[in-house]
RNA sequence: GUUCCUGUAGCUCAACGGAUAGAGCAGAGGUUUCCUAAACCUCCGAUGUAGGUUCAACUCCUACCAGGGACACCA
């Protein structure tokens, strides 16, 4: 609709003799000023000298005269521009009046019919109402990218949540989007923890016979000994310092005999190996690595993200370490100290370190060898790389390597920042483990969930209720991340998230609940729209141009990668059934064919007295409203990666 | 010190440079003989400071203040 009301002005425009008027066209977010509203004869007033009233009059009675709307005074049809190729607007057939607004607003008011056009167009296409069919580009997107050995915490949960609704934003618009995950398998934080594994254990035994949760809970704990112990003494430090070429070289031979892998790099030139110390490594390298993996996809499960490809930090190293010494002859790296390094001042940033001087590639490099390794793999057009923003200088610097290495790689990768998750009670520290891990949280709502049900009046089974406590909390959790606009942080208020009153994911499921029940009363008469005689009450009129804006939302949203106006619309179209369904009834009762109820309806609307079989047609367009309601928030809820429930 | 991000109501957050700055929570009051009260209604309450650009500034520019991140061998 947006775009039809900027053609319409583009022609108008040039009609008039402008061109490059490039008119913006917005939702009008207050039903006083119309469905969509534009700016252009203000933004036009002093090219043309006129004042911004006087224009926005003159593309006011253009709409109405090619219209054809009846307001038209015989003095407008005269003087008016007249478009040629009519037919080619429909969308004039859809503009019920223009309004100006002072100081130079138009205003265009959608008709009735349009508006349950809308409602049968979402009761017809269902599940891709909203979705563009178009047929788009290639995009790889990278999130989550938690490490093994290490807590899957609630900034991956974000991470997440984050990625996991851009991608549905962009499949939303047509695009090919294939999921991936990066995680670190080699690196210091590995060899702190089998540092930790191997100081704590007497018996890897006991710890395998836990519980995946239970020993990935375990592993945490031995990553925060090795991190204080890298930390605080300087010998243990040099322990773990020499254990972490032994973490090399042990992922190396796993993935070898595991995936007939083939290293190029060969560790070994740079330490003297004791072979009983690496297979020590080797044996708790894979256990960690193994629990870490499996216990990854339990939550990927829960959270509803399936990842078409895991690329690790062991494999992408040599890749980019190989590209980096490639480099230096030709200057864009430079050797410093023993280490490989960019220097990015000359672009206005700063040096990174892209090989250290034990010669093992850092992250900067990694990531360096990751770019050709995704282009082989999927022959992207663009290339999202979702991140906590604490590394955004150091993204600016990569790319910046990037683009002299692979310039073609470097112009198609952009990075996003996301916030970061702060506890009100101050940081996480995974090195402290104080963490709020991603199971422990949405476990902790599921128990809130359940203890209201158990207090709800309606009866669940053990299945249902479980089904339930299960989504909300994933609704609750997502919502509000996702709610905050990006690249804010985000202070998690563990108690506040879990009350499921007004702004929140459950208060969403709960509606999309509410709708269905009436809509399970209602039976088979319900989604029969016929075309709409009756008129719309203000209530009904909301809830319909939200109904109607969801495609533009949609659209809105994925050009600006904003999950969050999504949460906000939601909320929004929520908000304003529950009015709706608060002020009338929506299936008609027997006793109110002829009794108070209509004339009391009838006085607060100012609607004439219903004819003869009138409120059956209001009932139908109510239902029908409830159900295109229902399908808009689920259709919203899932662009954010949240399932509904029927009853709650 | 350099650089990036962020400052909106008591708290947590909204608002392509547009109209009377919206919500939720907290606080005060009200709504259920009727489709799910996890709901609805009313009240209370805000743009860090100082300039500038513009018909129009929470939004853009400059300076300052405050908080956070990055600034060579962790990611």
């Amino acid at each position: 609709m947006k775009n039809q009301l900027v053609d319409l002005l583009n022609s108008i425009l040039a009609e008039m003799g402008i061109s490059n008027a490039a008119p913006e066209v917005e939702i009008s977010d207050n039903p006083l000023h119309g469905e969509y509203t534009t700016n252009v004869a203000m933004k036009l007033a002093k090219v043309l000298k006129k004042s911004p009233m006087e224009i926005a009059g003159e593309i006011k009675e253009a709409v109405s005269f090619n219209g054809q709307h009846p307001n038209t005074s015989k003095k407008d049809r005269t003087k008016s521009v007249k478009l040629a190729k009519l037919d080619q607007f429909s969308v004039l057939q859809a503009i019920d009046r223009v309004e100006v607004a002072p100081p130079g607003f138009i205003n265009f008011f959608l008709t009735e019919a349009t508006l349950s056009t809308s409602l049968r167009s979402v009761l017809k296409e269902k599940e891709s109402y909203g979705m563009s069919q178009e047929k788009g580009k290639r995009i790889i997107i990278e999130f989550t990218d938690p490490n093994p050995f290490k807590e899957f915490h609630i900034g991956h949960l974000y991470s997440n949540a984050v990625g996991e609704s851009i991608c549905r934003l962009f499949e939303a618009s047509g695009q090919d989007v294939r999921r991936v995950n990066y995680q670190g398998d080699v690196g210091m934080h590995v060899a702190k923890s089998i540092w930790g594994m191997k100081k704590k254990l007497s018996n890897l035994t006991n710890v395998e016979k836990l519980s995946l949760p239970e020993r990935v809970k375990w592993m945490g704990e031995v990553y925060a000994l090795g991190a204080q112990a890298y930390e605080n003494n300087p010998k243990e430090a040099e322990e773990i310092k020499n254990m972490n070429y032994l973490v090399f070289i042990a992922a190396q031979e796993y993935l070898q005999e595991k995936e007939g892998w083939t290293p190029q790099v060969n560790y070994r030139q740079y330490v003297t190996v004791n072979d009983a110390d690496l297979a020590v490594v080797r044996k708790l390298y894979e256990s960690g690595r193994t629990w870490s993996l499996l216990y990854f996809e339990t939550l990927y499960r829960r959270l509803g993200t399936a990842f078409k490809g895991y690329y690790f930090e062991s494999k992408v190293g040599e890749m980019g370490a190989k590209i980096v010494r490639e480099h230096i002859a030709d200057g864009i790296f430079d050797q410093s100290d023993g280490a490989i390094i960019f220097r990015g001042e000359n672009v206005g940033l700063h040096t990174r370190v892209f090989i250290n001087k034990l010669g093992l590639p850092t992250y900067e490099a990694k990531e360096l060898g990751l770019a050709p390794m995704k282009e082989q793999d999927w022959h992207y057009d663009a290339s999202y790389i979702i991140t906590a923003k604490e590394i955004d200088e150091y993204f600016k610097v990569l790319i910046a390597a990037m683009l002299q290495v692979a310039p073609e790689l470097g112009a198609k990768t952009i990075h996003i920042g996301h916030g970061i998750v702060r506890l009100p009670e101050g940081k996480m520290s995974s090195r402290t483990g104080n963490i709020l891990t991603g199971e422990s949280l949405l476990d902790s709502l599921k128990q809130k969930i359940n203890t209201i049900l158990d207090k709800s009046e309606t009866k669940y089974d053990k299945k249902e209720s479980e089904l339930i406590a299960e989504r909300a909390a994933v609704a609750a959790v997502k919502y509000s991340l996702l709610k905050v606009a990006l690249p804010s942080d985000i202070t998690f208020d563990m108690e506040k998230s879990v009350s499921f009153e007004g702004d929140s994911g459950p208060y969403l499921l709960y509606t999309y609940a509410r709708c269905k029940s009436v809509l399970r009363k209602a039976g088979d008469h319900s989604c029969q729209l016929s075309a709409v005689s009756c008129q719309l009450n203000p209530e009904e009129r909301a809830v319909c141009r939200l109904i109607a804006h969801f495609p533009d939302v949609v659209a809105g949203a994925a050009a600006t990668l904003s999950p969050s106006s999504i949460c906000t619309y939601l909320n929004r179209l929520a908000s304003s059934f529950n009015l709706f369904y608060a002020k009338h009834s929506i299936l008609a009762k027997p006793s109110a064919v002829s009794g108070q109820l209509s004339a009391e309806e009838r006085a607060e609307s100012g609607k004439p007295a219903l004819p003869a079989g009138g409120l059956q047609a209001e009932s139908s367009l109510r239902i029908s409203l409830t159900a295109a309601t229902a399908q808009v928030l689920a259709n919203g809820l899932s662009l954010l990666g949240i399932k509904t429930v029927e009853r709650m």
